[in-house]
DNA sequence: GAACGTTGTGACTATGAGAGTGACAACAAT
DNA sequence: ATTGTTGTCACTCTCATAGTCACAACGTTC
């Protein structure tokens, strides 16, 4: 039963990495079975026996699956390393070509009107953090950080915060105890605070379903605010860029209200 | 014109790795214009301006694409570099959350029969690649391994040969000289060769249309044999296994012939 | 070697996702 | 007020893929 929840997690995940339904079910079934029959597979993995051929030629193909080519034929699957390592490899593959194509294709006309009244939104853990650190990496003078959140204290972001210049003012802010100690041990450079985001979470101002994630002021010029909802855990964020943006100037206010009276005694 | 072109590989690509049509298109058409409208990216990716809409969305969700949400909306496509290191940590993610998935699946009863006669076949140069370094790993008196091509020889592989135990003799053969002084210095541990392979280039036995890729025995009770299609540069391999298997019998003889002359003196 | 189940191939239908199009109300700009 | 733009829906068309069937080749059994 568990087994079957974990082997249908695997097939999703399979086909979200290119494979199709039957190809999925065909190797999850061939990863534990050593090695098995087209009739035997179909049995296993509820594919038709007579489409079994076709997944397991194109997992062949695809380094996945191994053929004997006896009769009957027996599939077996490529160790389970060796199939991730083989998938990475694939990936890397991919993601190099399409980096290349896309540096050589950029240099199109552009319309640089340089707005700076601009608030742009995304979303993705991801795609979020990306951001943040990159944001980090460009400060010249100063960072200030929140975190709403222990899961959002990668490696990553320690490193960024650890190369930025050390001229940089680094102010980070956590929203429990144990996050700010830890914090500190990792960026022995910045100075860390117990605040607060109290004043997010008691303004009524937001739908009430949010959580504050992270939140970032770079250089008093960008600002980056996540928020976290709790039900599907999605991360979304709103940026702002631009030293007169309208976004960025309110959250200065907000921040200098926020964080200088930094032990706010309510307890809570 | 040559834009078009990566353009159009970058399209591809991003399918590859899960962007349907329209959300590929926008995504590289973003890339080239630092911000624009649904209409000018219309108007530069050939999709349908209603359409843009949707796929913006998708492309939102996933963090590859930034929203401004004026009037009319401004979309822009995240840098490369960070859309990239994107992808890859999505990519992470799933390979990570399979391989649990996996191991977690694996145990069911299996009928381990423990045949050594067999031969199975395998495609994909990564997948064969990491099936060889794999074997490599596992030997413990002799690796017999003959590269035909000079782009086998990756960094992996000779990681492999070096982490070797010392005891295990090493033979390496290489098609050309040049490859040949390449192993030397990257294997030092191992005795090396040029030959050969004209005894089976020059056997008709084989179609005409394959080249020898490479040619691996580990403890003379493996071989993996693998051959490059010149046209697509497919490589496909067929791996035996056990000890009384006649594939290694036949192999083990056909080395002793092969590699004992080790100079021919027949200048080709 | 006759009879039967198994195996592999190819061709077929059905369904659903996604490509492509159009109607239309809300909006902005003279 | 008029006109073009913008965003949303609802729709059709096409094709990939899930799912089924007929059948010939093969192997196994008695």
């Amino acid at each position: 039963m568990s087994t079957d929840d974990t082997a249908k997690e695997a097939i999703e995940v399979l086909q979200h990495l290119g494979l199709k339904e039957y190809e999925a079910k065909c190797f999850v079934g061939l990863s534990r079975v050593s090695s098995g029959t087209a009739k035997q597979l179909s049995e296993i993995t509820d594919v038709p026996r007579t489409r079994i051929y076709d997944a397991i030629r194109v997992l062949e193909a695809q380094g996945l699956v191994e053929i004997q080519h006896s009769s009957p034929q027996q599939f077996r699957a490529v160790p389970v390393e060796e199939a991730t390592e083989t998938l990475r490899d694939q990936y890397e593959d991919r993601v190099e070509r399409l980096q290349r194509a896309l540096s050589r294709t950029e240099p199109v006309e552009s319309n640089e009107e340089d707005r700076v009244q601009e608030v742009w939104s995304m979303s993705g853990t991801d795609a979020i953090a990306n951001r943040a650190n990159q944001l980090i990496s460009n400060a010249t003078e100063e960072v200030v950080l929140v975190l709403g959140d222990d899961s959002l204290l990668t490696d990553e972001l320690v490193d960024s915060l650890n190369e930025v210049d050390p001229e940089t003012e680094l102010l980070i802010g956590a929203a429990t105890e144990s996050l700010e100690s830890r914090v500190h041990r990792a960026v022995p450079n910045a100075t860390t605070f117990v605040s607060g985001l109290e004043w997010l979470r008691n303004e009524g101002n937001v739908s009430e379903n949010l959580a504050i994630g992270r939140l970032l002021l770079v250089d008093r010029s960008s600002i980056l605010v996540s928020t976290i909802v709790p039900d599907t855990h999605e991360e979304q964020a709103i940026f702002g860029g631009g030293f007169r943006n309208g976004l960025v100037a309110i959250s200065r206010r907000l921040l200098a209200q926020g964080l200088l009276p930094q032990h706010d005694p309510r307890p809570e």
